[in-house]
RNA sequence: UGGGGCGUAGCCAAGUGGUAAGGCAGCGGUUUUUGGUACCGCCAUGCGCUGGUUCGAAUCCAGCCGCCCCAG
């Protein structure tokens, strides 16, 4: 949007003239920020970013979950691992940092919803429900109690003052665009948040910015997977925390034909091809997708490619983020939007429509495969930029 | 035990004298702050067995074994 002035757009998502890079009208060093720092790179730059700019930074890092034998976890863990590096990192710039003990709130929070999802046959997004009710909710609350003006994190994601209040935008480089993440954000809470990464061009950017800092974080790999599950090994996890549930079934083709076991439908997601080990005797060559997961029946249901495509999304819990009143403004065919069922791959049109009973509709303009309950379907403004809201997918 | 057909990797399958396609499944990796998808790589010193012909055979010949079908 504004190229001519790349290279120092750091924290430039609020543009008035009287008011500090933070959109506060009083100096930075009034101006108290609680940095949430996860250790990784990105929060690190926020914290030194604004600690350099005269901010009255603190520092906080939650501890979400140990490394001891409820986890498996094996060896030194990367939970003890960032809050050090974000300790060294308050250290070497000079601001307070504290850690605080999230844990409980976070199994309650996050890994239960984690595996009741799971074990209702759906496909949770922990990272939403870690955001939505972890660090938007009571991380939020905490640097309230901390009198700060405001609460910083490392997402990739732009914060614009509108007419109407606060509003969330895609990040300014799509590839690392984080707002799928974020759609559960209220207003409210978009209010106290801050997103001084939202404008960066692109990752090595922010890479540099940590260098030019002399961060030791600079180099530190990108964090991926979910958080709490080594080695990618999800349902290990699940079952470890909740013996014998995941049971055994049968796989089904779409046409009735039992094809084979599985181990638990835990272990498997809308739209899943490998894993499988089968094939359909009737098309040997023809790869097989999950179509459907029946918790109640233990049954996965699977079918050719063609049975994967969805261009009706039902939802709940919607949060809406556009102007006017979702329910109430809200056109007859429906809000006009793009929209994402997953964080990668562009948002596609659809018509958001509030039904009678409370749940939403989205008409798909083009058919999308592996829409899976328990994923989100987020809504953007027809020219990709604003989030307009989203919510979760119930059935397809 | 008359006639016909077939036997290539876990499944399907191409190849009919020149030194084993492809798909599915599997394994590994890339991409990705969810799952998944997609993409890339790997996966038969050997083509039912034993001999023979040939410079050379999965491909030709002989015998054997095993399936299937049609007749009785």
């Amino acid at each position: 949007m504004d190229g001519a002035m790349s290279g120092d757009n750091r924290v430039r998502e609020v543009g008035a003239a009287a008011t500090n890079m933070l959109g506060f009208a009083k100096s930075p060093a009034e101006t108290r920020v609680v940095a949430a720092m996860s250790g990784g790179v990105d929060s690190s730059v926020v914290a030194a970013m604004l600690a350099r700019d005269g901010f009255d930074v603190v520092g906080v890092t939650l501890q979400l979950y140990d490394h001891g034998q409820a986890l498996a976890k094996k060896g030194a863990c990367c939970a003890g691992r960032d809050i050090y590096d974000a300790r060294r990192v308050a250290e070497e710039i000079g601001f307070p940092h504290y850690v605080l003990d999230y844990e409980n709130r976070f199994k309650e929070s996050v890994i239960d919803d984690f595996v009741e999802s799971y074990l209702g046959g759906a496909t949770p997004i922990p990272c939403v429900r870690c955001n939505e009710r972890v660090k938007f909710r009571d991380l939020l609350e905490t640097a309230r109690d901390l009198e700060a003006d405001c609460l910083a994190t490392g997402h990739y994601v732009r914060r614009i003052d509108g007419p109407n209040g606060a509003e969330l935008h895609r990040a300014a480089d799509p590839s690392r665009d984080q707002s799928y993440f974020l759609f559960t954000t209220t207003r409210q809470q978009l209010e106290y948040l801050r997103f001084p990464l939202g404008g960066v061009e692109t990752k090595a950017e922010t890479r540099a910015m940590a260098a030019e800092f002399g961060l030791a974080v600079a180099d530190k790999p990108d964090s991926q997977d979910i958080c709490f599950v080594p080695q990618g090994n999800y349902a290990d996890l699940i079952e470890k925390l909740r013996p014998g549930a995941a049971e055994p079934g049968d796989v089904v083709h779409v046409d009735g034909r039992v094809l084979g076991a599985h181990s638990g439908v835990i272990r498997y997601t809308i739209g899943q091809r490998r894993g499988l080990g089968l094939i359909d005797p009737q098309a040997p060559g023809e790869p097989l997708f999950v179509v459907k997961l029946d918790a109640d029946a233990r049954q996965v249901i699977v079918g050719p490619r063609d049975a994967l495509g969805v261009r009706s999304v039902s939802l709940a819990e919607v949060n809406w983020l556009g102007d006017g009143d979702f329910v109430e403004d809200a056109p007859d065919d429906g809000w006009d939007v793009v929209a994402k069922v997953r964080s990668t791959r562009p948002p596609r049109p659809a018509r958001v429509r509030p039904r009678a009973d409370g749940s939403v509709e989205v008409a798909l303009a083009e058919a999308e495969e592996g829409v899976a309950p328990g994923q989100a379907c987020v809504f953007y403004a027809p020219d990709g930029d604003r989030v307009l809201g989203g919510g979760w997918i119930q059935r397809s």
